[in-house]
DNA sequence: GCAAGGTC
């Protein structure tokens, strides 16, 4: 390019508006034309210009040297990316390839439908053009959408020069320098978004098929999610999102109240009456708070020991980020994220407010924040305010303050138009840009000044004090009337001074669960973790309701669904944080690390999807904790996912056909079988054993059995109905060459699995932890990660009719490993045939213990394996919640009722400290101690 | 029929 050569240039902003405002600054509004493209949201700007391009300069290749020319500017949009990443055809279908595929399968990028209009337009402008200039927004995402351009506009003009513009608002100062500078696009940007895609396309798409075509069909889901076409997706973001909501959830279930104690002190003087607070707060020992309080009754003269007077300031909040316009929304006028986006995007699109999308809460200093003002001086509500803003001589003025974040691309949201109000506004219209507003004139104020008097009290060497505040100047909370800033009025008292309280209390209360998160919680909690972005956090609130994973009541607070439950307890029990925001944390660490080009995209993706597809299969081969979190929850249904057994999966070639494949394969009636995919022409077929809740095959082979390869399956067997000295997890062959299958299936058959007259859906009645939901009881488990779900009624009963589940007292047997009610088995195996033992029925714990051991001296062989475990699992089971331990020593079972099992070690299990002093403490509270005071001082 | 990210 020679210098001075005048030159044609397209170019393409990542919006309409942007495209529209830097025509309007380039040009300067003169000799500014506009026609219409192929798309009818993004028209093209026509315009003169000088462009500055950077030639590299061998003697200083650090710092380019510019060269300028005088050009021909064509400057339209696209409307964010222009492309999407998919699978090949053939992978698209759900059931064209097993999910895993999906993590080697070949992935393409490619232009929709709905943008191909766009496209068509940036092909025929390009082709009459010299140079590329890409106005894109300067984050990643912009990089990237800038090399979906390059690619759409160099394929029809492969010899188009490519700059790149870099601006940081849409101010003539930014805009008119970034054209005369502008420099190439950063291809390690877009290789991070690259990066993101493929990820989340790859993981997202392989276990919403997978969980889907399991759990869809195998369980009768509530009414709301019985259309067939459901989907239960699974997404790098929405599932932490829902994490949010599920831990919350529980930390609310698995709260225990606790009793505390409080001295309360009033004193009225002048008709005005102090509320002094205790310098301790609150004690939770009530015979503690008991002497203090008697102390303070004994000798109840209060002694004034400080006065102190300060001034305090109350600040405006920061600019506007599109964050905390959602977050804001939703607490002033319990607007949902996703309805304020939309009010906000229209309110945008006709020009009364700025972009909606932004994380930048600080004004660049190049704005003209006294002209935003000045326009709201009409308004019949805050416009007076606006006019004393201006007025120097008022004070009131004070500038911004900075949240210190800055996407580099839009300023805070502001208002951009004046409006007393428009006809076609609906009320939250109106409230938004209220809100918008105020907001800002907020921002420019000064803060609200109070004067804060604090006085302590001494009462028998115990501290309280009393605060008072009076606002001097309200300031910005005068046009801010969202807040409010409490003040209450004491009364004057002297250091020294003495008096009796007018009410000296001993009060108790008790300690609450924290509440349900509501949006502005779970915007919070999303964006401190970094899920989502400004623009998407709301849509991924709102896919958890479309899903139904979670509900949201009147006061925007959420809470899980069974479904939502059930889900993140599966994965949280297969050992796998796929619901916590650490995967989405470290994915935004690596992109980081792949812009600053510290890891390469190629060996980033090749890492990240190894480890993914290994958690994937390992997940699947887990399925049975997904399948047992869901029987929480829900019932069987009859349908057995056809969708996922009726192909099966490919465990050898037919032994007797040498034709085709042996198929793993389930039942109709859920059990499982291996046979061949040629039936009914060959009728090669292996029964398997009747108790397996799961099969998957592996890639594991079986070194040992020919024809092969025979591929390994992984089997899950209900721990109750298999003997005890089988592993319920266990990896086998249908080749011929295991032992441990071949006697399970002797031992259990291959038939029914037992039925149960007590169970609504046919399980089998020791399975007793799984029934809260379905017997109608309101109470859902508690559970936290740590904490599983504490034990329905039924397993306090001991109804169970089927096992004994008491002891030779009688009483019912506690394991005193994990809390769980144990039953009395009889063992069918070669070994111990008719030997009775006992069995912890926690599936978390799962070990045993001989009767006869225990009439003993309960330090048997099962004993020994019992303490072997918990010393494994660090002592904790299922069932046993945080702050309560078994009293009992370790691999011993006590009765229920306390009493030990005869000539055993036991050791009595009482009942916990904190339930007698709890006992104690209502009795004492009922004494009436605080009334009595009361009636003494009153 | 899957994700998340842009945007209209």
């Amino acid at each position: 390019m020679s210098a001075g050569r005048r030159r044609t240039v397209l170019n393409v902003a990542e919006k309409p508006s942007v495209a529209k405002s830097v025509s309007g600054i380039l040009s300067r509004s003169r000799g500014l034309r506009v026609r219409d493209g192929r798309s009818r949201y993004n028209r093209i700007f026509e315009f003169e210009c000088s462009i500055g391009v950077p030639v590299h300069d061998p003697s200083n290749p650090s710092r380019p040297r510019y060269e300028y020319y005088s050009s021909h500017m064509l400057f339209t949009s696209v409307t964010g990316h222009l492309m999407e990443l998919e699978f090949d055809d053939r992978f698209r279908k759900w059931h064209s390839c097993d999910p895993a595929d999906l993590y080697q399968a070949p992935v393409r990028k490619y232009v929709p439908q709905d943008k191909l209009d766009i496209k068509r337009t940036l092909e025929e402008e390009a082709r009459k053009c010299d140079c590329l200039v890409l106005w894109l927004d300067c984050d990643r995402e912009g990089e990237n959408i800038a090399f979906e351009v390059i690619e759409v506009c160099t394929g029809a003009n492969p010899h188009l020069e490519i700059y790149r513009a870099h601006f940081s608002a849409l101010t003539d100062r930014d805009i008119l320098a970034s054209v005369q500078k502008l420099l190439k696009p950063n291809q390690l940007d877009a290789d991070a978004v690259d990066a993101r895609q493929e990820i989340d396309l790859r993981i997202g798409a392989s276990f919403t098929r997978f969980q889907t075509m399991l759990l869809r069909d195998a369980f009768v889901l509530d009414n709301a999610l019985e259309d067939r076409n459901i989907v239960l997706s699974y997404g790098p973001c929405q599932f932490p999102t829902l994490g949010f909501i599920v831990e919350r959830f529980w930390e609310i279930q698995a709260h225990e109240p606790e009793e505390f104690w409080t001295i309360n002190c009033s004193h009225t003087s002048e008709d005005v009456t102090s509320t002094f607070n205790w310098a301790r707060g609150h004690l939770f020992d009530y015979p503690c708070a008991v002497i203090l309080y008697d102390m303070c009754v004994e000798e109840p003269t209060a002694t004034v020991i400080k006065v102190s007077n300060q001034e305090r300031r109350k600040y405006p909040p920061f600019p506007l980020s599109t964050v905390e316009l959602q977050k804001r929304a939703s607490r002033f006028f319990h607007m949902s994220s996703e309805h304020t986006m939309k009010v906000a995007e229209d309110l945008y699109q006709s020009g009364f407010i700025s972009y909606p999308r932004t994380e930048t809460d600080n004004f660049s200093p190049n704005m003209d924040l006294q002209a935003i003002v000045q326009e709201q001086q009409g308004h019949p509500s805050w416009g007076s305010y606006a006019q004393r803003l201006l007025d120097p001589t008022g004070g009131l003025w004070n500038n911004p303050g900075n949240g210190g974040h800055d996407d580099k691309a839009h300023p805070p949201i502001h208002p951009t138009k004046f409006s007393a109000g428009e006809s076609r506004w609906s009320q939250d219209h109106n409230r938004l840009y209220e809100l918008v507003v105020r907001h800002f004139l907020a921002c420019v104020s000064k803060p609200a000044i109070g004067a804060e008097t604090s006085v302590e009290i001494d009462i028998a060497g115990e501290s309280f004090t009393a605060t008072g505040r009076m606002i001097i100047a309200k300031n910005y909370l005068e046009v801010y009337r969202f807040e409010s800033w409490g003040g209450s009025i004491i009364p004057n008292y002297a250091l020294g001074q003495k008096f009796i309280p007018t009410s000296l209390t001993l009060d108790s209360s008790i300690t609450r669960p924290p509440p349900l998160l509501s949006e502005s919680d779970l915007l919070s909690c999303m964006d401190k973790a970094g899920i989502g972005t400004d623009a998407t956090m709301h849509d991924h609130i709102k896919k958890l309701l479309d899903r139904f994973y979670a509900t949201k009541d009147q006061n925007t607070r959420f809470s899980p669904t069974n479904l939502g439950q059930a889900l993140v307890m599966g994965y949280d029990a297969m050992g796998y944080e796929l619901w916590k925001p650490n995967l989405r944390a470290n994915m935004e660490r690596d992109m980081k690390a792949i812009s600053a080009g510290t890891k390469r995209k190629s060996d980033f993706l090749q890492t990240c999807l190894e480890q993914t597809k290994s958690c994937f299969l390992d997940a699947r081969i887990n399925k049975a904790k997904l399948l047992e979190t869901m029987d929480i929850f829900f019932e069987r249904s009859n349908r057995y996912s056809e969708s996922t057994t009726s192909d099966g999966e490919i465990v050898r070639t037919c032994n007797q056909c040498l034709e085709s494949n042996m198929m793993l394969k389930r039942r109709p009636d859920g059990h499982f079988m291996v046979g061949c995919s040629r039936f009914p022409l060959c009728r090669n077929v292996i029964w398997l054993p009747g108790p397996i809740i799961s099969a998957s095959v592996t890639s594991q082979v079986c070194t040992m059995c020919i024809p092969g390869p025979v591929y390994k399956i992984q089997f899950n067997f209900r721990r109750l109905e298999i003997p005890p000295n089988y592993d319920a997890n266990h990896l086998g062959c249908i080749g011929g060459c295991d032992n441990a299958l071949k006697e399970l299936t002797e031992i259990c058959g291959t038939g029914p699995r037992i039925p149960s007259s007590s169970s609504a859906r046919g399980r089998s009645s020791m399975d007793f932890s799984t029934s809260a939901n379905r017997a109608g009881a309101s109470r859902q488990p508690a559970y936290s990660s740590n904490n599983w779900p504490s034990q329905s009624p039924l397993a306090h009963s001991g109804h169970n009719d089927r096992n004994q589940t008491s002891g030779n007292d009688g009483a019912p047997v506690v394991c005193n490993s994990c809390g769980t009610l144990c039953i009395l088995r009889t063992s069918n195996t070669a070994a111990n045939r008719g030997r009775k033992f006992y069995s912890c029925q926690s599936q978390e714990c799962n070990f045993f213990m001989w009767e006869d051991n225990i009439e003993n001296n309960g330090t048997g062989r099962g004993a020994s394996a019992h303490r072997g475990v918990a010393a494994r699992r660090g002592g904790r089971g299922r069932g046993q919640r945080g702050g309560r331990s078994s009293t009992s020593a370790a691999g011993t079972f006590v009765t229920a009722t306390g009493e030990p099992l005869s000539g055993g070690r036991f050791v009595k299990r009482t009942s916990s400290p904190s339930d007698s002093s709890a006992k104690e403490k209502r009795e004492r509270q009922n004494k009436g101690c605080a009334v009595v005071v009361r009636q003494r001082y009153l």
